[in-house]
DNA sequence: GGACGCACCGTCCCGCTCGGACGGTCCGAG
DNA sequence: CTCGGACCGTCCGAGCGGGACGGTGCGTCC
C-alpha cells in the first residue's frame, strides 16, 4: 500500500469519501445534490468546498480522479482501497467531540433580557412554524420509504432529526404556553424524574 | 448618532455584543470565560476570536475600548448605545436560517453501511454515555440556581438544551436496543400521532 | 436554423473561522 | 531570588463560507 501524504481530514472530508463510497464514483455537483438532501439538513456544507475538497484527498491518495475530455469540464472522482480504509477508520474509532448546535434563535433567546419582552414570543411563534414545516418534510420522506429503517439504513438518521426537531418544537411551544414546568414533566414521564446515571461531573461556575 | 460603517455582524459578534451587554464592561478573557460555562455549551467559539471580534466592532463604533496602561496589557470593551441598538435589532428580526446539529457521530451513523455493524452498537454507547454526562452536568446546573426560570432568564436556554440532550439520549438508547419503533411511539405519547399542521411543503428527491 | 434565455454546472475570491503554538505576566512555593 | 505553573494575549496558516461570475447545454421563439 503506497504511503498517504497526512492531511488533515475534516468532517467534510468525510463527507466526500462517505458520499462516494456510499454512490459509486460521482462528479462535485453529484455531491452538492446528494449532500443536500440528505446530511445537509442537519450539517450545511457549502457547495465551494465539495470541489475542492475531492482534490485534496485526490492528492491524499484517498480518491482518484477521471477528468472528461469532450464537452461539458467535469471530474469524477472514485474512491480508492486507501480511501475507504480512511472512512471506515475513522467510522470505528471513538467520536472525539460533542455535538454543537448552532441556533441563532437559540442564541437569541439566550440574550432576550437586553430585548423586550414580545421579542421571545415571536420568536417562539417563529420557531414553531419554521420546525412544524422541517417534520413535515422529514415525516414526509419517511413516508415515502416506508417507516421500517431496515428498507434504509440511511433513514435512521431521519429518526434522530425527527427526534431532535420533535423536541425542540415541544420546547418552543412550552415557551409560547409559558409552561416550561409543563415541559419538565412531560419528560420526566418518558424518562424517568431521576437524572441518568450522573457521574460526578462538577458543574462549573456560571 | 454618527454613522455606522457597514460590517457584516456574523453570530460571534452577536455572541460578543450580547455577552458585554449583560455583563457590563469585559476583557476578551472575560468573555472567553463566560461564554465557556453558557452558550459555549451548545456554539463553540474559538478563542482567538474573542480576541479580534471586539477590535472589528470597536471600529464599527459598536464597542468603546479602554487599554490598561499598568502591568499586563488588557483591553476593556464597553458597549455603545449603537452596538446596543444593534443588538436590539437583532434579537427582534426574524431569523434566517434554520439550526444547524454539527455531530460527527451524526455523520458517522449515515455512513455506517460502509463500515462493520457493530460499529453502530460503539457508537451508540458511547454517545448513551457522552450524553448522559451532559445532561448531569444541565440538570446540575439547574439545581443549582432553583428550577424557576423566573430566577434567571438565562437558564431557558438551558432548558431547551436539556430537551434536546434527553431526545438525543433516548434516540441513541433505542437504537441500542434496536428498538425505533418504541422511539416513534413514545413520541406520539407527547405530541399526538399526527403531524402537526404540515404546510404542504413538498419534499424533494432523495 | 440562428439568437436568445434559462437552468445547469464549475471556479474564483476574500474575509472570516479555527485551533494551536508561542510568549509574556502574575503569584505562590521553595 | 528563582523557579514553576496558572493565567492571559497575540499570531499564524490552513481551511471555511457564501456569493459573484463565467461557461455550457438545451429548449424556445422568431
Amino acid at each position: 500500500m503506497p504511503s498517504v501524504p497526512d492531511v488533515r481530514l475534516s468532517p467534510t472530508s468525510y463527507v466526500v469519501l462517505g458520499m462516494i463510497a456510499l454512490r459509486g464514483p460521482s462528479t462535485p455537483y453529484d455531491l452538492k445534490r446528494a449532500v443536500g438532501h440528505s446530511v445537509g439538513y442537519f450539517w450545511h456544507f457549502p457547495h465551494a468546498q465539495l470541489y475542492s475538497e475531492p482534490e485534496r484527498l485526490t492528492d491524499a491518495g484517498l480518491l482518484t480522479c477521471e477528468s472528461e475530455t469532450s464537452g461539458r469540464r467535469r471530474k469524477t472522482y472514485s474512491i480508492t482501497p486507501e480511501g475507504r480504509a480512511a472512512l471506515e477508520a475513522w467510522i470505528a474509532e471513538p467520536s472525539d467531540s460533542h455535538f454543537q448546535i448552532r441556533d441563532p434563535a437559540e442564541l437569541k433567546l439566550f440574550f432576550n433580557e437586553v430585548g423586550n419582552p414580545d421579542d421571545v414570543t415571536r420568536l417562539a411563534g417563529q420557531q414553531i412554524a419554521r420546525h412544524e414545516e422541517r417534520i413535515a418534510l422529514y415525516e414526509g420522506m419517511v413516508e415515502r420509504f416506508g417507516p421500517d429503517p431496515a428498507d434504509n439504513p440511511r433513514l435512521i438518521t431521519l429518526e434522530l432529526g425527527l427526534e431532535v426537531e420533535y423536541a425542540t418544537l415541544r420546547f418552543w411551544r412550552a415557551l409560547a404556553a409559558g409552561d416550561l414546568a409543563g415541559l419538565r414533566k412531560r419528560r420526566d414521564l418518558l424518562d424517568g424524574p431521576d437524572v441518568p446515571d450522573g457521574t460526578d461531573t462538577r458543574p462549573d461556575q456560571a
